[in-house]
DNA sequence: TTGTAGGCGTTATCAG
DNA sequence: CTGATAACGCCTACAA
């Protein structure tokens, strides 16, 4: 009982006709009477054949499989959009090969060497933070492999996009801080050459201009992403000459960390300081008080990637200019960032 | 620039020897002399030579790719599951392929289908909480696809499998809870048929026998996994006339929604009622007070796993008998459970 | 409507 | 050490 699997040779024979004719059943091709593709359907059923597919994807030269490289599937924002992916493309036929480049750019190139060795048709990818360049994808341009980034993107290239609007969010966000009536307000920024928090800075240092504030010096701080800096970073703030009165964080995750070190310092927030963070992990509103974050849209993030893939797949090959799409975030409030309400 | 993937047939014209001979070369094949041997390297390697795994997994009759299904991806425990089994199995070169069932036996028959379309060369599963039924596995078993089961595992079927010590990890949380003082200590269940559930409340009922206790007939609740149901039956045992001081929950999440319908009752945790979840959801430690847990060691699990699955791989076919591997749980005591500390 | 004859890119067997 | 040849399972001109 193993391994002998059942092919279209071995249906053919038992049924004392050709295999193409057998093939042509299985794929329901017209041009096969009704009585011998039923006859042949039937017995695939009985003997639990199973296509083949590396011997089909082989010969179509298609593997109805993409690929999908990010940095972590255990955050909720990736987790996410890879069920709004599966969601579109299982329904298509379509496979997805997860990879996680673990934030490092080495990784991300062994993933995508990898995802090429399996000749995917399409990759998706979502930069490493450490990332710093992108020679590595400009290989599979020029390969035929349809290349789609989303969220961490890389401008310069010349693929399509899916992001958030990122400078948007972050805007709400510090709008709404200084309505709540802060007015020295720090950013926990990531790496620059991300889009993703430089918009949030954009975004972050416009809020702040346009309503008439200034922005300190030592009021940005670079590479506050984790728990453990956001904790240090705002310690470190406590002891400055300039103590801020709240923090809007690029991640939820520092922004937890600021909370962490407020209440180690029996700081109230909100009222002696406001946080916000970004992302909305989940446990943003299970905290006491609930963290203020932004919405990424993910589930749709993941949806439309995969139409649009599968759109460009279907499409007489007129090599469309590669298209960004901009999803609206949204800023969900809640209790760390509201002193005047009643 | 499109498409015009170079095969060995390629280098061997241009160095103008036998195809062979390239793929030989390739693969380090000694029998090879190392002048040719480094000529097509370099020649492979200028040209961008990526080797067809569909073609070569036909051929060999492997693809080095092993198939997982579990129901949720977005599960802390499920997605280091994932970290632990990619760290292990990407590291002996073979590739992992991730099914979501949403906790349906319907999606579940579909991803073992594709899987076995796939053919990949082994299957990890955990099992739906839908799948009443394990037939649609006995097929993979025929067909010599090393099957291996994880965490929610069916003791019937003969293969190997990996799971956690549920039955400890309730008897030390209940043990604990009893220690703590509480008495009167409800428990939150799943679907009995899945043995993580089945054996967790067996660890809690051996628990609170083994210290003299009773547990009156409406202590445990069967299908209490979310955090809605966790709301709903606390809020209903509260106005019951047997009110509990104590909740034993099966799932962390559940578990979340007790508190806040004590929160919103105005009780005090762990004063007025102590509750324990399971699981170790990163919210669990987040949440104030702080909730008690159960550690399931999820990344080990993952390697385990995986190294199990090589091993068997690697061993000449003794057919071994199929073998459970039983990892220790580890009880997280925090702030939801201590009204003893001082 | 069905059958015949390649060939997708590799690798394995058998010669040389 | 290297080369010719066949085969993995499937699909598709082309022919009948």
């Amino acid at each position: 009982m193993k391994k002998n699997n059942i092919t279209i040779h071995d249906i053919a024979k038992m049924l004392g006709i050709s295999s193409s004719t057998v093939s042509r059943a299985l794929n329901n091709n017209p041009r096969i009477s009704k009585p011998t593709r039923e006859a042949v359907n039937n017995l695939a059923k009985q003997e639990g054949y199973q296509p083949n597919s590396m011997a089909s994807s082989l010969r179509i030269g298609k593997n109805k499989t993409v690929g999908l490289i990010i940095p972590h599937i255990n955050r909720h924002f990736f987790s996410n959009v890879i069920g709004g992916i599966e969601e579109v493309l299982n329904y298509a036929g379509y496979n997805l090969m997860i990879c996680q480049s673990d934030d490092s750019l080495e990784k991300e190139i062994q993933n995508i060497k990898t995802l090429m060795n399996l000749r995917v048709e399409g990759i998706f990818i979502s930069l490493a933070l450490g990332s710093i360049n992108t020679d590595h994808l400009r290989n599979c341009l020029n390969k035929g492999v349809k290349l789609m980034m989303f969220d961490r993107v890389d401008e310069n290239l010349s693929v399509d996009c899916v992001v958030l609007n990122d400078y948007e969010g972050a805007y709400m966000s510090v709008k709404h801080l200084i309505e709540q009536g802060y007015r020295k307000i720090v950013h926990f920024s990531g790496p620059d050459h991300i889009n993703v928090y430089h918009n949030r800075k954009q975004g972050y240092i416009d809020a702040v201009k346009h309503s008439g504030l200034e922005i300190p010096e030592n009021y940005i701080l670079q590479d506050v992403l984790t728990r453990e800096k956001g904790y240090a970073a705002c310690t470190s703030l406590l002891q400055s000459n300039q103590v801020p009165d709240a923090i809007f964080a690029a991640s939820d995750f520092s922004a937890l960390g600021a909370m962490i070190a407020l209440k180690d310092k029996g700081l109230s927030v909100p009222y002696d300081i406001g946080v916000a963070g970004f992302a909305n992990e989940p446990f943003t509103a299970l905290m006491e008080p609930a963290l203020t974050s932004v919405d990424q849209n993910s589930i749709e993030m993941g949806r439309i990637l995969a139409r649009l893939f599968l759109e460009k797949d279907s499409a007489v090959e007129i090599s469309t200019q590669p298209q960004t799409l901009t999803l609206t975030p949204k800023l969900l409030i809640r209790k760390s960032t509201l002193r005047n309400s009643e």
